[in-house]
RNA sequence: GGGCGGUUAGCUCAGUUGGGAGAGCACCACGUCGACAACGUGGGGGUCGUUGGUUCGAGCCCAAUAUCGCCCACCA
């Protein structure tokens, strides 16, 4: 009946077969069961241009151990998965695939692209789906989802019109940050700030009237050739009377403005600041401020237009330093010096962006703001850990509007239509081809795609079915928990909070799990650069993905960075061995038919309490750390329990039950070892799901697969104080024994009669019940119990114990002056001991002010160890008297 | 400029209501005894960055400070 377990524990043997086990039987997929309680999670959706990382092998297993925990608790758990356009990211990609085969995106027309952006996502999308199934993820294929799928996709037009329609969304001439690489305007969230060193020129415009010149400070040159006037603060003496003169600008020769504006600080610089409207956000503000106009001298590019003169042209950086030239030629530039600053970086390529006046479309932000905040104040978004709600706040706090629109083709495209015969623009569900207003069919679509956060921020519900009222949407939403980086905060985190707020009424989720960063082993970013990844495949190809996922979950804490040592992932290996070894054992010494349903409580035995109860206790403690998401602790406390109580002690124990002949007694450890085996099983298996499950399916009376069995429930009839007491005691006495047997060189394989002298009751009904322990774990020959030491003579090894000693005759291997030696390091250990326990007690603070349980525990160690010291001391004096 | 985090054993890190400092790896000694050498047994190793405060009691709370790191920010 009993199928053994192959003789090494080898996970290639079983993973990718449970997991199609798994996905076979439809485990992964929840109903809408109304009489169950739903609980949900939105996987974090990849780029379809990615392939898995450290990252991904991170929060995937985490949601894994949340869902499968969840699951076997009794809900139905739904973890919805699903893939990401990521619009800008991929179609930097396939233009770079077109270029390499001579190629663009302007030839091939936008019809063209499209299908090699599709093929694309074919090729490649479908490549971390199945990376993912490596790692163990038993998340719901069946409601797999596509930010652009159809229904998806008709999710964001129906939000961009709500918004459109309540005029949160709308479309202006702002200063935007223009990434002159990819040719788009980018959000304020995808700008990377980086310190740079640079420089600051200082340069003079001469005034009109001859009568002198006024200096200013620019970081970047080549933003004069649009400078439309010169702005000094209202209160600054040095250009009091400057204002409202002109100025020349040098180069370009146009007369330009000397206004007043607080905008400007004094103290910077020269005081006198260039004002550029269309190259600079400040700019733009001082120069609606004074009806200064605007004068664009960029192309798409970032190389100089027609309105920049001479320079017409040239590349941006090359126009500065041309410019630069002629400014010291003409004897206009007055200093340069070293400078530092942060310069923008576009987030995807790494250009340095350049901010320009634009015509694009926004997302006003502070009516959708406000209610996100509101939400987090009332706690009905919790972080964990909790830190990072301060940067929810200041990011919403400080909110400007989102520009959404991007000159891109890979996304949603606008539901926007012009008329270019009237002008009018119409925003509609449906194509447009006559204007509503002059009913011209001179009507064409704008060009334009959505930014791809404006669709993942709907991804809570979208996937759900919404704008339809789907059963699913109706059930699994609001979701219970989302498990992403810290780094998309404000990405991607408050965005579907606002975006649910606003469509659904609700947040879309209750709590937020934030996971660090997975580093390499000298605490570097893993990056492609750098070629510091660890690829997981590889790892779970080495050491199995159960292995993998135990690693990831443990030693860190939620928020905090990770290194990744494979150190790590083997010890974690081993840990996966050691189960499956104990397991091996059970089954060999089980016996066929005698049913492993229920635990017959009257004919448990002393050890066997004791396991159950430590059981329960270990049920308790790592369901409440699952409550609380604390995982890694979780996790910790189980693979103690396993390896520490299971294996080292209890197994241990029970072995001579289960090769002697008292059938009872052999057939009650069988039950145990397998009850407490299954309960292992089902504790380790959201952290181990493979090795868990596999074992499973070879132990007795387990016909339902582990996935989908119940989680442990504490019971408070399991709880046997007396036996964990008395258990506790043995395990001490053992740990004794065997310390001072190593200290004396006694190999276990001279073994000794072991005699107790104790005359206390309780102590004695432990080691009368714990005789055969001592036998097969402390190299006992055979164990005797005595009131007092008269007659066992001097030639013995002495383990003084709490309430009794143990004495073992072993006369010829004794060396005197080595058990003088022992004795004296306990002698020192107690008295340290001894020494600060009175310590605390003789402070009457202490004794008036702490709890008294406390209190009654230090006094209860002071009788303790004084009593161990007692004999000690007296030992070392009889021994010291026959030398 | 603002905010946040780390600083605990040789290394990497846990330590969540303040009550005798833990794990893994590494190290030393012994061991192949009928699950496991991917192992067992025993052991060494820390004034918990520094200073001060609160408290009967501080790794944990408060205030400074040092140092490393991260995030945010339109000073030309």
């Amino acid at each position: 009946m009993l199928e053994n377990l192959p003789k090494t524990y080898d996970p290639k043997d079983f993973e990718d077969r449970l997991y199609k086990f798994w996905s076979d039987n439809n485990y992964f997929t929840p109903k809408v069961d109304k009489n169950k309680k739903p609980f949900t999670i939105m996987m974090p959706p990849p780029n379809v241009t990615g392939s898995l990382h450290m990252g991904h092998a991170l929060n995937n297993t985490i949601q894994d151990v949340l869902t499968r925990w969840k699951r076997m608790d009794g809900y139905e758990a739904l973890w919805l998965p699903g893939t990401d356009h990521a619009s800008i990211s991929t179609e930097a990609k396939v233009v770079d695939k077109i270029k390499s085969e001579g190629k663009s995106k302007e030839d091939m027309g936008r019809e063209a692209f499209l299908e090699e952006a599709w093929d694309w996502t074919h090729l490649y999308g479908g490549r971390i789906k199945n990376q993912l199934k490596k790692l163990g993820v038993s998340c719901d294929w069946s409601r797999e989802a596509f930010t652009l799928d159809e229904n998806l996709s008709k999710a964001v037009e129906e939000v961009f019109i709500r918004l459109y329609e309540k005029d949160l969304i709308y479309r202006g001439n702002r200063i935007i940050n223009w990434c002159p690489s990819c040719t788009t305007a980018i959000s304020d969230a995808e700008v990377e700030h980086e310190d740079s060193h640079g420089s600051i020129w200082q340069v003079r415009y001469p005034l009109k009237d001859g009568s002198g010149h006024i200096e200013i400070a620019t970081t970047r040159p080549e933003t004069m050739l649009g400078d439309l006037a010169i702005a000094v603060n209202p209160e600054d003496e040095r250009y009091k009377d400057l204002i409202g003169k002109t100025a020349i600008l040098p180069l370009v020769n146009r007369e330009i403005p000397i206004i007043a504006d607080s905008y400007v600080e004094m103290e910077f610089g020269t005081g006198a600041v260039k004002i550029t409207p269309s190259h600079d956000p400040n700019d733009f503000e001082v120069g609606a401020r004074h009806n200064l106009g605007q004068c664009i001298i960029m192309n798409e590019d970032g190389s100089i237009n027609e309105k920049g003169g001479a320079y017409k042209g040239l590349e941006r950086f090359e126009a500065r330093k041309k410019i630069v030239e002629d400014l010291k030629e003409g004897d206009y530039l007055v200093a340069v010096k070293d400078h530092d600053n942060a310069v923008g970086h576009c987030e995807r390529c790494k250009t340095i962006i350049e901010p320009l006046i634009s015509k694009q479309w926004f997302v006003k932000m502070e009516p959708l703001a406000k209610p996100a905040l509101e939400a987090y104040y009332k706690g009905e978004v919790n972080f964990i850990p909790e830190r990072f709600g301060k940067i929810y706040t200041h990011w919403l706090e400080n909110i400007k509007d989102w520009c959404i629109s991007r000159q891109l083709w890979w996304g949603h495209r606008l539901p926007v239509y012009y008329c270019d015969s009237c002008g009018e623009v119409i925003v509609s569900r449906t194509p447009v081809e006559k204007c509503n207003k002059c009913e011209s069919d001179n009507v064409r679509q704008d060009t334009d795609t959505l930014d791809t956060w404006f669709s993942s921020a709907l991804w809570p519900f979208s996937t759900l079915g919404w704008p339809e009222k789907t059963p699913d949407l109706d059930y699994f939403f609001p979701t219970d928990v989302l498990v992403t980086g810290y780094d998309i905060i404000f990405f991607w985190v408050i965005r579907m909070v606002f975006s649910s707020i606003e469509q659904m009424g609700e947040v879309p989720f209750k709590d937020v799990f934030l996971t660090g960063l997975v580093r390499d082993s000298q605490g570097r970013k893993m990056s492609k650069s750098l070629g510091n990844g660890i690829d997981p495949l590889e790892i779970i190809d080495e050491y199995g993905a159960d292995a993998l996922r135990f690693t990831l979950l443990t030693g860190n804490s939620p928020g905090n960075d990770m290194r990744f040592y494979t150190e790590r992932v083997e010890a974690n290996r081993n840990f996966a061995n050691k189960l499956w070894n104990a397991t091996r054992f059970v089954l060999m010494n089980l016996q066929e038919d005698i049913g492993f349903g229920q635990l017959d409580l009257e004919s448990l035995e002393e050890e066997d309490k004791w396991i159950v109860s430590k059981l329960n206790k270990t049920i308790k403690e790592a369901s409440d750390n699952l409550e609380k998401y604390e995982l890694g602790m979780g996790a910790q406390r189980v693979y103690d329990f396993i390896w520490d109580e299971y294996c080292d002690w209890y197994i241990e124990m029970v072995k001579s039950r289960l090769y002697g002949s008292d059938e009872n007694s052999r057939l009650t450890a069988q039950k145990v070892l397998v009850y407490v085996l299954k309960d292992i099983l089902k504790l380790l298996h959201p952290f181990m799901p493979f090795i868990t499950e596999e074992i499973w399916q070879h132990l007795p009376d387990s016909n339902q697969a582990l996935i989908v069995t119940s989680w442990p429930k504490y019971k408070s009839e399991l709880e046997f104080e007396y036996s964990e007491n008395s258990i506790e005691y043995i395990k001490t006495a053992i740990k004794h024994i065997r310390n001072a047997r190593a200290e004396m060189n006694i190999a276990p394989s001279k073994k000794a009669t072991t005699i107790f002298v104790t005359k206390d009751d309780v102590v004695k009904s432990y080691l009368e019940n714990g005789k055969r322990y001592f036998i097969n774990l402390a190299s006992a020959e055979s164990i005797q119990i005595h009131d007092n030491k008269d007659g066992l003579g001097e030639d013995n090894i002495s383990v003084v114990l709490h309430k009794a000693e143990a004495y073992l005759p072993l006369k010829e291997l004794i060396d005197f002056d080595k058990e003088i030696e022992r004795l004296e390091k306990e002698k020192e250990k107690l008295d340290g001991e001894i020494k600060r326990v009175v310590g605390k007690l003789s402070n009457q603070g202490f004794v008036a002010k702490a709890p008294e349980k406390v209190v009654e525990e230090e006094r209860e160690k002071q009788r303790k160890y004084e009593e161990m010291l007692d004999k000690v001391l007296e030992r070392l004096e009889s021994i010291k008297n026959i030398k």
